[in-house]
DNA sequence: ATGCCGATGCGTCATCGA
């Protein structure tokens, strides 16, 4: 079964290019974040045309988090994550789908750093980290998957003397995705491939695609019960490469049925 | 060194993203 990811910086400007890769690839799931779209104005039908159920959490002008499945029902779970009832941004939506637990997350920038959107973002991690503490007390698959915002490592982005300082790889955030995986969760694409330069992201200016000055920040992590099914990873880059095409390539994976 | 690009909304610019 293959799944992906992918930051689609927009559902309705991105339709046609979602459609392709939706065409070319044939995930079966699909998480997909920065929706930018009120649930009225989702394509539904373009979406179920293409074969696919889906759920989504949508949200006016920014965010918005959606799942999709192929010839699979999903069961949904939750759109929010529990410790703040104030919070109003659509960046969670969690689902069943068949063994498979699955959340999609859109995971703030925080930037500019430090500053008030930096802190929600070291809060908004902090609940999800509550959350995921208690997906490992289901004894069954669980991924959660999304745009997480961390670039964990120097071996994840282009140039780490340039990021020092940005929310993105400033020490905080960096060490909130440790002791999140420390729970107990694998980086799928990390597991795979230790130390191969990776993107996910790349800027739409300074030519960021073509010198491939990318970033990886579309993270899977799995719990335990994946660890002998994961059978590949990859990122679709040459997404990147299309006509009016998202700053984010799709990300998958590929695990035993 | 720098939102330089791109999307959205009731908009002709501001705000967001990374």
């Amino acid at each position: 079964m293959k799944i992906a990811t992918y930051n689609v910086n927009g559902i309705n400007a991105r339709l046609p290019v979602l459609l392709r890769w939706l065409k070319e690839t044939k995930p079966d799931v699909v998480c997909l974040q920065e929706l930018k779209s009120p649930d009225e104005k989702i394509p539904k039908q373009e979406i179920a045309d293409a074969g696919y159920n889906a759920i989504w959490h949508g949200q006016k002008r920014w965010n918005g988090v959606a799942i999709l499945a192929r010839d699979m029902e999903i069961k949904e779970l939750g759109r929010t994550l529990p410790g703040d009832p104030e919070d109003v941004q659509s960046r969670y939506i969690e689902a069943d789908i068949n063994d498979l637990h699955i959340g999609c997350l859109y995971l703030p920038n925080g930037n500019p750093a430090p500053g008030p959107k930096f802190d929600y973002k070291l809060d908004w991690f902090k609940r999800l980290t509550g959350r995921a503490k208690e997906l490992l007390e289901i004894d069954r698959p669980v991924i959660l998957t999304g745009d997480y915002n961390v670039i964990p490592t120097e071996k994840d982005v282009y140039k780490p003397e340039r990021w020092i300082d940005d929310a993105l790889f400033r020490p905080e955030t960096r060490a909130a995705y440790e002791k999140l995986l420390a729970q107990g969760w694998t980086d799928a694409i990390r597991k795979l491939y230790p130390e191969e330069t990776i993107y996910t992201f790349w800027d739409y200016f300074r030519n960021a695609y073509s010198r491939n000055a990318g970033l990886r920040i579309d993270h899977f992590l799995l719990n335990e019960h994946l660890n002998d099914r994961l059978l590949d990873a990859g990122v679709d880059k040459s997404v990147r490469g299309w006509e009016k095409t998202s700053d984010h390539a799709p990300v998958w994976i590929n695990i035993k049925d």
